[in-house]
DNA sequence: AAATGATGTGTAACCCGTTACATATCATCA
DNA sequence: TGATGATATGTAACGGGTTACACATCATTT
């Protein structure tokens, strides 16, 4: 009596059980419709009794929606997207929404292979971390999307936070704490938030006309390249005592070297990050950073891309969430 | 002339263009049955000209198979995950399946829960991590699945690592590097590495007749908790020289409470953590720990589930992996 | 009492691929 | 030369839901 894969009931073993037509059994099952209420329990006596589950992917094809949506991001390692994947997961697990996740890489083309394996899955809604997305993508992509962490072509809203503003906010502070020559270990200028956080740096630095570029040393936002990076700018320039590292883990990386280099953190040398990521509360000394709020940000880009499914077109434009200073152990108290 | 969703071109649309039947594009598309040369030419433009893309959901409910896999875990933002997540995704990514992250904070509802979206979503596998999942759960589970980091139903292949044997392998070295006093971070006895781990320490600890109940405080798997119990600990008992931690982040917990109190890792207290999560190294001092190949067991789940979605039904049950020592420099050197 | 509208249920088309089956042509072989 | 098999292509059923539409019943209104 039972059909389909695996011995899987379908809707039509439900309809026979129960003595009904299927547009009956779909009725009861969307609650749509007239259903007489007798008729109504014996259905839902036969659903329960044959254990049946609606096909999703059936309903897909018809509903051209998938209650799916596409997470890609450049690398779950990375330990600023697991927070992100999380509450992204949750908002939308709340609302019915399953998320498949992808790992870009950060590369154009991996980007642009998942878009286009998402699109055929009929997922209603992609969220993307990505620096390359090209203008002519979007073009084709006719589904909705937000971007996340960064800044997107003004066709797509995204979810990021004030990058200028947060790093002004680590430098001002690194200034008014007594630091007289503040470093600042840079993120890769191919993503958008490490170019925003360095301009941030040289805007507030400039202010007292002190900006030195050679304070300035990339450290592609890992930590073993920070601390090399860091080792060798404070060899140069021994002077150093602040520094604005452009995220958390280049920050830890600054601290391994401030040890190698038999420095105290915050004595020697004090240091703010950037993300307020939750191991930065566990390193000691703890780190005082920029804090973006992840939460907020993953909840509003989720509301943002519901909505979108939804069908509302003209969703507004967020405004860049405010990232706000943490104090913590890495640098002294006022 | 082109139909379905957002304008998606269907395989209609591209019979009609290139003027032949849909059976002839789906053999082009899919590389079966016979194609004349020139016909498959003119198809393969038209594909082309229309950009045109299969619809996998289409496909799926024909096929029965949807080239996706559900990946369960209870946390993604617990630091062990990420990295398997990562293996797992990049291997069934190569294969053309897409994964569908879910996290179940060990709930078992969530679980059950999950298990049951995916299930109605076709997907062709699921991989789990879980304590909970009961054995009538899994008998109405036809599907392929297999558990990972920690042994389920003998029904279940699995891949986990020997944690009886790596927390042995921590004990005894802590042991021959001189400590006299070796107490252990409990993690939840809920989660069965975590018994495991506390059986090895108890074992190895046992040889030499000196196990002492209250050397054993839980700290739940998390660095505040391990934090606070270590603090307790060293308070009451200030003889400890040694400590093995059920897992990394209660290691760093660890470390906070040994600078809080004054001690050195490792010349006062040496320590061991376990899992080799990447931010283990980045830790100062670096922490020595037991090493679980999560990359090969990530590879080993994948390759287990993907054989399995073949339709072998009799995959091998893998051994335990062997976890490994890794020394740095949260131990001294022998 | 006839008309109207709400209620209740079934039939069949549709979503978009895949493939079994039917049909047709052509080369090869006995 | 008729049989056989390889090649080539189309028609239609199928997967498992949803829903437009048709039809029937019943209560209410005038």
């Amino acid at each position: 009596m039972v059909t389909g894969r695996l011995g899987m009931t379908t809707i039509k073993d439900v309809a026979k059980h129960a003595q009904v037509s299927v547009a009956t059994v779909s009725r009861v099952l969307n609650n749509n419709g007239y259903v007489n209420e007798d008729t109504k329990k014996k259905v839902v006596r036969s659903i329960e009794e044959l254990n049946y589950k609606p096909n999703a992917v059936a309903r897909s094809l018809f509903k051209k929606e998938s209650k799916t949506i596409g997470l890609i991001i450049p690398d779950i390692m990375n330990p600023f997207f697991p927070e992100l994947a999380r509450v992204v997961e949750d908002v939308m697990n709340k609302r019915g929404y399953t998320v498949i996740l992808c790992n870009s890489d950060a590369n154009p083309e991996k980007e642009a292979h998942y878009l286009d394996v998402l699109k055929r899955k009929y997922v209603d809604g992609v969220m993307i971390v990505t620096n390359t997305l090209q203008q002519d993508h979007i073009k084709e992509w006719e589904l909705p999307l937000v971007g996340l962490d960064r800044p997107l072509e003004h066709t797509v809203p995204s979810v990021y936070s004030d990058n200028v503003h947060g790093a002004c906010l680590a430098v001002s502070y690194l200034k008014e704490i007594g630091c007289q020559h503040i470093a600042h270990i840079q993120g890769p200028l191919t993503i958008a938030n490490a170019k925003q956080r360095y301009q941030g740096y040289k805007q507030e630095i400039e202010k007292n006309g002190s900006f030195q570029e050679e304070l300035v040393v990339p450290g592609e936002y890992q930590w073993q390249t920070a601390e090399a990076a860091t080792i060798s700018l404070l060899k140069k320039h021994p002077y150093v005592d602040g520094i604005f590292a452009g995220n958390d883990v280049m920050a830890f990386g600054v601290m391994k070297a401030a040890i190698k280099t038999g420095r105290n953190i915050p004595e020697d040398l004090q240091l703010i990050g950037f993300d307020n990521i939750f191991m930065s509360e566990m390193m000691h000394p703890s780190l005082t950073t920029i804090s973006q709020p992840i939460d907020e940000m993953g909840k509003k880009a989720s509301e943002l891309l519901l909505s979108l499914i939804k069908g509302n077109v003209t969703v507004e434009y967020p405004k860049p969430f405010k990232a706000t200073l943490k104090k913590r152990s890495s640098t002294l108290q006022v």
